[in-house]
DNA sequence: TGGACTTGTGCAAGTAGCTTGCGTATAGTT
DNA sequence: AACTATACGCAAGCTACTTGCACAAGTCCA
């Protein structure tokens, strides 16, 4: 008895756009809201848990105390840029030979890792040279969760 | 007026000794207690704060959604055991020519980075082969950490 | 077609980990 | 000793999930 969940199935259809690389669980309430959907943040939640446990999508540790969702693919690591708030995949071949490094180095088994460099983006920094861009979604606008 | 804060000390001699790489709160509040003292978790909070303000200590994103503080030093990047959960520094030299590579190859400017690996460390691996690597600086030896 | 069963969804309450506001205690200063 | 700024405790609040429960709706099988 399957049934198909029109939640899980407009979110993976969201998250295979490429207009973005990540989303969070608020983000992706937002764009099923934009497509007429307004389901619950709890029904976001568990269609983002069910494609997770399907293998479908990946949760993404960005160290900013919410859940990023990427649709699952080869292990890549991200650029985020500060200006911007973009999030750009980075091949991770450019961190490949890390782990045996390490191993050398430390004795340290790898079998994981997670890596954001943060920065300025290639159209940020251009931008950055003709007009200054006001207003502008900095990630770091988000981080005042609660003030602080 | 200059008070000292007694648990803003304790809190910064607690994170001196380097039995731990990086402490939580809670752990913070843990190692406080074991010390004769009982601080309510928000002063914990608050000596971390002005801690941090003050640039005495940072806070590491590990994207295990709690917040992780160490002593402020060079920056570097983490190792951590899934095993024994155990936290050791990598230095990040290891990583920094990164950098220049990812700006030539997509012009992102980057500014910052944060890297965790994770895996088995050594002492790990050790004992779970019986038969240890010899004659290789343990990552344990090394860092001169302990372990929790 | 209809009943049983399973699964998706909404609503509301719960949880973790902070974070903040407020009142009181107390160390420094005068 | 009085005054005042700061530290601290307590409790409530906030964010971002997470879970429990009830109901609705889809699917299966007779």
């Amino acid at each position: 008895m399957v049934r198909r969940s029109l939640v899980a199935e407009q979110v993976l259809e969201i998250m295979c756009r490429p207009v973005r690389h990540c989303w969070t669980l608020d983000e992706l309430q937002d764009d099923l809201a934009r497509r007429g959907l307004a389901p619950n943040p709890s029904s976001v939640f568990r269609a983002v848990c069910g494609l997770e446990r399907s293998g479908t999508v990946v949760r993404v540790p960005l160290g900013d105390g919410r859940g990023h969702y990427e649709v699952a693919s080869e292990h890549h690591d991200h650029l985020v840029c500060d200006t911007c708030g973009r999030m750009e995949p980075l091949a991770c071949s450019i961190v490949a030979d890390l782990a045996s490094r390490v191993r050398v180095w430390s004795g340290f088994l790898v079998s994981g890792h997670q890596l954001v460099l943060s920065g300025t983006c290639g159209t940020c920094a251009g931008e950055a040279h003709v007009a200054p861009q006001p207003g502008r979604p900095s990630s770091a606008a988000r981080a005042g969760k609660n003030g602080s």
